[in-house]
RNA sequence: GGAUGGGUUCCCGAGUGGCCAAAGGGGACAGACUGUAAAUCUGCUGCAAAUUGCUUCGGUGGUUCGAAUCCACCCCCAUCCA
């Protein structure tokens, strides 16, 4: 009864969720079964050096799967989702030509997001000296007056973007330096977007206490494995504390405590509490996606079984496989 | 046993007669997000309802038109003296 709507469109899974609720997993036993090749959609992982802070899989427990998009940049580089979705269009023609289904699994909505709309962003680059002007101005003069310049050029985005937000202003102004448009224009336009592949959107959840006691456990035994260490070798390597991978979660709070700020007790906790907060905000943000298929782990008596029978039955209905 | 300091809303911590349901911070919770996204930012946090009402600042009682703030006694904590 179902219409076909896979006729023109190719087959994708994506598997997300909050950190630490157990994707790298259940992603195995998914891939394993639909014969599918995993795309990491992953903002950290994608740097190689970077293995315990970002509890990367290791080449011996990928069971002969295929792993994409992981270990593919240096950490003094810097990424972006723009990057991303270049790379893993590349990769998923690969896939598609070996005639498997990419297997979409990693915490970061956005570029999920990026990859499933395929949002555009080829219109335009970026300029770094256009930004650190702007940074620079709302330094000395207060947020305020980046706002003020954000009402001329794009008042529907001002409207929207909190005059504190510095990040997002910078850009929608830089998006109008460089191509004369307004990010607003650009945004509502990309947000109509369906997803341009015949997909399934599961994210994995658990209940809250339990989804933060797994949390704080992954956060010792990373500092049992050596984070530390880890973050010391980056450091040497001529990794910064401004760089883009070393603002990910564990880096930060290791590079704090490594120029003094803080004690090592204190990072932890720190490292701790903000790495909830990310997995409050994943949850915030996969909330609003459309069309999300949950999969709470208790429903499931946490039995990955019964949850990889609940997803391939999702997934032949969608006559994904 | 004596002296001093202190006990404030989930936590820390301001408040020393009305403008106090009580600053500020943290946590918790909720939200935004379209080339830094593990980033960045916002809201909210005693209870119930219309501008209102109710319960709260260790306990009990008192002073006062009015107290978290003043007094008395009691309980607990910290430090010091015995």
């Amino acid at each position: 009864m179902n219409i076909d709507i896979s006729a023109d469109r190719q087959p994708l899974i994506v598997l997300t969720g909050p950190t630490a609720v157990g994707k790298t997993r259940l992603s195995l036993a998914l891939a394993g079964a639909v014969g599918g090749e995993i795309v990491s959609a992953d903002s950290m992982q994608v740097y190689r050096h970077m293995d315990i802070g970002t509890a990367k899989i290791k080449r011996e427990e990928m069971q002969g799967i295929p792993h994409h998009m992981i270990d593919i940049l240096d950490p003094r580089e810097a990424f972006n989702v723009a990057l991303f979705q270049e790379g893993c269009l590349k990769c998923m023609e690969g896939i598609y030509e070996r005639g498997h289904i990419p297997v979409v699994t990693g915490g970061t909505g956005f570029y999920i997001q990026a990859l499933l709309k395929r949002v555009d962003f080829t219109e335009e680059q970026e300029d770094r000296l256009y930004r650190e002007g702007l940074e620079r101005l709302a330094a000395e003069k207060g947020p305020e007056a980046l706002h003020v310049l954000l009402q001329e050029a794009d008042p529907a985005a001002a409207a929207e973007i909190h005059a504190n937000n510095i990040k997002r202003i910078v850009r929608a102004l830089e998006f109008h330096h460089l191509t004369g448009g307004r990010i607003s224009d650009h945004n509502r336009r990309e947000k109509e977007k369906d997803s341009a592949y015949n997909s399934c959107y599961f994210v994995l959840n658990d209940r809250r206490e339990q989804l933060y006691a797994g949390i704080d456990r992954r956060v010792d035994e990373m500092m049992e494995k050596g984070l530390t260490e880890e973050v010391e070798r980056l450091r040497d390597m001529g990794c910064r504390r401004g760089m883009v991978s070393m603002q990910g979660l564990g880096y930060k709070e290791i590079f704090a405590w490594l120029e003094g700020e803080i004690t090592l007790e204190e990072a932890v906790e720190i490292l701790k509490r903000d790495t909830r907060h990310f997995a409050k905000r994943q949850l915030t943000w996969f909330r609003r996606e459309r069309d999300v298929i949950w999969i709470n782990k208790y429903e499931f008596d946490y039995q990955e079984e019964r949850m990889l029978q609940f997803m391939l039955d999702e997934l032949a209905k969608k006559q994904i496989i």
